[in-house]
RNA sequence: GGUGCGGUAGCCAAGUGGUUAGGCAUCGGUUUGCAAAACCGACACACGUGGGUUCAAAUCCCAUCCGCACCUCCA
């Protein structure tokens, strides 16, 4: 039986108990990407939030089904395709590739379904023409239109009043202002499907009303996305499902916060303070944007600034330095004996180690709580530390933190978490570091192996002035016992 | 104007009425040839303000101030 969650349903707006519809599995919609420019660090936060989500869930025994889908007909893509001179499929495909290796690049899970909006079309109709049937919608001139008035617990999710919208489109033929489109009928030049309503393309909402039902089925588990599409993208979805499909559409909506700048501002596209997710992942592995986004909690607004991803990235450090010092020790003897004879930094290692799922898993499955999980690691990890300056740790502290060992594990498989090898991941972050600061590896390694020739010799002063030289290269050099390593520094001058 | 979310130490931040969450920064100490990392300690009587409920409030209630988002481009 799969562990018992509790989670946030916009809906509700309060903390409920989680309850799939068919027990132990999951049906799961994310709004994934409108393709008309790069993936930026905003949009970055949803994936990973939800990828880790799915990974939890599986963790916890369900069976998950995950649909992100692709918006590749829209009217911000058609704009961008003019301005450009470009076919808009052509541009469109672009940034399905360009998200791709995005997604790979931060290390996300495959939807078991991403289907796109030029790949459904025949479902997309099939439910226009069923709203029209059932007296929700109505055609005008080519296009047609959900009538709001037709469905009256319209604003339930957005908690909006249809009296208070404001209009848009107006003088399009619409009959009352807080009506949407469903179907667009076709100006000259843009690209277009054959319908009962002549050429034309679908409005913004209906794709994921018609892609969730074809994959997922009538009504669905969780559909999650940005907080921003709560109004009007998945208020709208909610009226065309529930008119046109199965009611309720969906069990529990879950929202993520948006990114804000340090003004306190969101990072959006239209104000153009975006930074991409191509250009982060050059300068940082993706498990610091990963830690970044899963050490706050997931429906709170996030600053973004300079300082994120070095922070994020000198945290990440931490627990991967623990963890090494962990793996690097030996010894077979009995845990709880062992812990008596070493002491209690010994003992409060095993003891915290040993807690580390309880308490994790009590954390997280509170509304996704993966900062408080993630705090819990942290506290361990300077418990291993602690127990690491002992002098016996090394050759026999293995049974000691062997549980914490186990907690790394964990989180590795929630959260997409300390996935890499350490090694590797320090040399990651060395090529990534030395590119995004120009730096030239070999004019480096000459450096230092010029200051080890004077360290043999004791020559003291030139290896300081060495160390100096390579500092204000941002080079750190660390003499430790098992020889000479060295790391790029993180923080700015 | 309408609908929401939030204000927690120098900064970010979790907090599900009852024992110092966590991270970063700065400053002392241990350690180190010198450093770094790590550990210990300080900053720390933290919860926007004013009332109220309670044996007990960051948490519940009322009022109030401030910030942000959404109200047909947005993850």
């Amino acid at each position: 039986m799969p562990a018992p969650l509790r989670l946030h349903n916009t809906l509700t707006r309060k903390v409920e108990e989680f309850v799939p519809l068919v027990p132990g599995k999951v049906s799961l919609y994310v709004c994934g990407m409108t393709v008309y420019d790069h993936c930026h660090v905003g949009h970055a936060r949803a994936m990973v939030v939800f990828d880790a989500f799915v990974r939890y869930l599986r963790l916890r025994g369900y069976e998950v089904t995950f649909v992100r889908n692709f918006t590749d007909v829209d009217d911000k893509i058609i704009a961008r395709a003019n301005e450009r001179g470009e076919d808009p499929n052509v541009l469109a495909q672009r940034y399905v590739d360009a998200f791709r290796a995005d997604a790979a690049g931060l290390g996300l899970v495959a939807p078991d379904h991403e289907p796109r909006v030029t790949e459904s079309m025949p479902e997309i109709i099939a439910l226009i023409v069923t709203l029209i049937d059932k007296g929700h919608a109505y055609a005008q001139d080519g296009s047609v239109w959900f009538s709001v008035s037709s469905y009256d617990e319209y604003g339930k999710l957005s908690h909006q009043k249809v009296e208070e919208l404001r209009s848009a489109d107006e003088a399009l033929g619409k009959r009352a202002p807080a009506d949407f489109a469903l179907w667009k009928a076709a100006k000259s030049g843009e690209p277009s499907w054959p319908s009962q309503w002549g050429p034309g393309r679908p409005g913004w909402h209906i794709e994921c009303s018609a892609m969730a039902n074809m994959h997922l089925g009538g009504t669905i588990d969780i559909h999650g996305g940005g907080l921003d599409l709560v109004f009007p993208h998945h208020e709208n979805e909610i009226a065309q499902s529930e008119c046109g499909i199965a009611r309720p559409y969906v069990g529990t909506w879950m929202h993520n916060g948006l990114l804000t700048m340090t003004s306190g501002q969101k990072m959006g596209k239209s104000l153009g303070n975006v930074i991409n997710v191509h250009s982060a992942l050059e300068a940082f592995p993706a498990e610091a944007l990963r830690l970044y986004y899963l050490h706050n909690h997931y429906r709170s607004p996030l600053p973004w600034s300079e300082d994120a991803l070095p922070e994020a990235l000198g945290m990440l450090s931490r627990l991967y330095d623990a963890r090494e010092k962990a793996e690097a020790m030996a010894g077979d003897d009995e845990p709880d004996a062992l812990a008596k004879e070493l002491g209690p930094d010994a003992a409060a290692v095993l003891e915290l180690g040993r807690a580390f799922p309880t308490k994790f898993h009590q954390a997280v499955d509170h509304d996704f709580n993966t900062a408080q999980g993630l705090a819990h690691l942290f506290e361990l990890a300077r418990a291993v530390n602690r127990f690491a300056n002992h002098k016996k740790a090394k050759s026999r502290g293995r049974p000691i933190v062997e549980a914490a060992l186990a907690a790394f594990i964990l989180v590795r498989d929630a959260f997409g978490l300390m996935a890499m090898p350490t090694h590797a991941f320090h040399s990651e972050v060395k090529a990534k570091r030395l590119a995004a600061l120009g730096l030239d590896r070999a004019h480096i390694e000459a450096l230092l192996s010029e200051r080890a020739a004077a360290r043999t010799t004791k020559d003291w002063p030139r290896a300081d002035t060495l160390r100096k030289e390579l500092e204000q290269l941002r080079i750190e050099v660390l003499d430790l016992p098992t020889g000479v390593e060295w790391r790029v520094r993180l923080t700015a001058d």
